[in-house]
RNA sequence: GGCCCCGUCGUCCAGCGGUCAGGACACAGCCCUUUCAAGGCUGAGACCGGAGUUCGAUUCUCCGCGGGGCUACCA
């Protein structure tokens, strides 16, 4: 109680001194897809504001194309959201004061808001077909003028419109534009943008289904849901004088526009399908930390001010303001989200980075798990001992099973070719070899320390470098010629698996030795 | 085509009239080292072009050029 309150004291404390009061945003994605990255951005963008405020954070579903309309995606949208901790404060699945947070569930209420639009003068009905408009930019396309629509349906009587009605034809409202004048708002990131009325044409607001188009739905709604800052893709920027419009003929005000600039693929085109992992949950499918994911993308398109990279959540959260999101775009570069997340899995304690990697290796072995013949469950107390010889050298967790894989198996088929190290021949790594054998089999205890001084006295003794001598060693007991260091490694093995891996090893070279000779 | 947005190393970001143009990823070299990493040091690498404004432009203005977005009864 008493802690609550000075936290409460210090928040608004913290708020005074940034100037900024408790917004309401909102993230509304519609359902005909998956988010992928840039979308995800979005809602981080919006999420981060309203922490930062200590305000809200709303979802809805923008579902007013029910053609387009995917059930799958509503799932992923919570899941990616879930899975970077976006929690959010009203939503189509949780409710709030504002609810249903679905647009289909609101109908009512923008046919109503057509109609008042309607009524004062500011929209008209239209009777024109798909047909008449398709033919009519045909036509504008031929004359090479700009494809607009000409505004007829203004000049239609309610007795036309009446008798279409009856006729069975597609009757939708559009919006009455003024055809001079400016349009300007002020952009949180870009200042003043304006456009020329004359450029726009008189659009449609209710369809024919009697679904809003997303210009009218999102106004009413944000509207009605006190939404004080809309933070989207530099993509609507276009339609933003529309949007002025829809406010100006309801009598509303606008709320403040934050228009984030596009996250780019690779060869700078828009980041789609074929470029690769695109979705947020593809990341967390690829072995991506949510925490690193989360910094990252904050940092496509924000920064701090200063040369911070590497920030914890809270930290990106009392940081974040929207006067430093930048106006151009950014190409995602996946080796940079690589290296973070590196440095997030080093960052983590042991027990952390147990649990996130067992879910990876637990999987089958078609799917990148660890072998099939390996049991599950994984020995937990087990991984818990490895995890330090691999823990830095690890970027992905999808990279757990190719690094830890050969600790799990019943044994291990290195090819010769690899066992020998540098400048050896086969003679050289088979004396090695055996060598190597016949002290693995009296050191004791089996323990790091203890086997790297017998090694290295057997190295000198043998007349190996101990590179020379580790090398064949390394290959023999875990199949690859690079992995954790050795000792610690035939340690966690233990010394009877060595010993097998080692008379295995010295088979190989021999069979082929006779084989290939 | 029209309208709008954007333009600093290959990439992300800092710079907000005077800086040896800074940091990070990636890259190269060296050090460390039983391999691979991690870590340390060093290096290479950018203000799209042209006019203005100014004592002085990467920074402000304009014009080009380049990239992107929009141009639906999709969002």
């Amino acid at each position: 109680m008493h802690l609550a309150h000075s936290e409460r004291v210090a928040a608004n404390l913290f708020r005074m001194t940034n100037s900024t009061s408790p917004v309401r945003v909102r993230y509304a994605p519609s359902p005909t897809g998956i988010p992928h990255i840039g979308n995800i951005r979005t809602a981080l963008f919006n999420w981060l504001l309203a922490r930062n405020t200590d305000g809200q954070f709303i979802v809805r579903f923008e579902d007013t194309d029910r053609t387009r309309y995917d059930e799958r995606s509503e799932r992923a949208i919570f899941e990616s959201l879930e899975w970077l901790g976006l929690e959010w404060d009203e939503g189509p699945d949780k409710g709030g004061p504002y609810a249903p947070y679905i647009q289909s569930e609101r109908k009512q209420t923008y046919i109503d808001a057509a109609e008042r639009l309607v009524n004062s003068g500011h929209a008209y009905y239209d009777d024109t077909t798909p047909e008449q408009l398709h033919a009519l930019r045909e036509r504008q396309r031929a004359a090479k003028q700009p494809q607009r629509y000409d505004g007829r349906g203004r000049h239609r009587s309610p007795e036309e419109i009446e008798e279409s009605r009856k006729a069975g034809l597609p009757i939708t409202i559009r919006l009455k534009v003024p055809d001079h004048g400016t349009v300007s708002f002020e952009d949180a990131v870009r200042g003043k943008v304006s456009f020329e009325l004359k450029e726009i044409d008189d659009f449609v607001i209710l369809k024919s289904d009697q679904m809003p188009t997303y210009h009218l739905a999102h106004i009413v709604d944000d509207k009605a849901m006190g939404i004080t800052h809309v933070i989207r893709a530099e993509e609507w920027i276009s339609s933003t004088p529309r949007h002025l419009l829809i406010h100006e003929a309801l009598g509303i005000e606008p709320p403040i526009y934050v228009h984030a600039s596009l996250i780019l693929s690779k060869d700078r085109s828009k980041l789609g399908k074929r470029h690769g992992a695109t979705s947020a949950l593809e990341y967390r499918d690829r072995g991506y930390l949510a925490d690193a994911v989360f910094n990252f993308i904050a940092l496509l398109g924000w920064s701090p001010g200063d040369d911070t990279e590497v920030m914890s959540r809270d930290e990106i959260v009392r940081r974040f303001s929207i006067d430093r999101i930048n106006d151009s775009p950014a190409i995602f570069d996946n080796e940079k989200l690589e290296w973070m997340n590196g440095v997030y899995i080093r960052n983590m304690s042991v027990d952390a980075l147990v649990a996130e990697l067992l879910p990876f290796m637990e999987r089958p072995e078609a799917e990148g798990g660890l072998l099939d013949t390996v049991s599950r469950p994984i020995d937990r107390h087990y991984l818990t001992r490895l995890i330090p010889l691999v823990q830095e050298r690890l970027k992905l967790l999808t990279e757990g099973v190719e690094t830890l894989d050969f600790f799990f198996a019943d044994n291990v088929n290195p090819a010769a070719e690899d066992l020998p190290g540098r400048k050896m021949d086969a003679e050289m790594t088979e004396r090695a070899l055996n060598a190597a054998l016949e002290l693995c089999r009296t050191v004791a205890p089996f323990e790091p320390e203890r086997l790297e001084a017998e090694y290295r006295a057997l190295a000198e003794k043998i007349e190996m470098k101990p590179g020379q001598l580790f090398s064949p060693i390394r290959v023999a007991i875990t199949g690859k010629s690079f992995a954790p260091p050795l000792f610690d490694t035939m340690s966690a093995i233990g010394q009877d698996r060595c010993i097998d891996r080692i008379e295995n090893a010295i088979l190989i070279l021999r069979s082929a030795a006779v084989t290939g000779a």
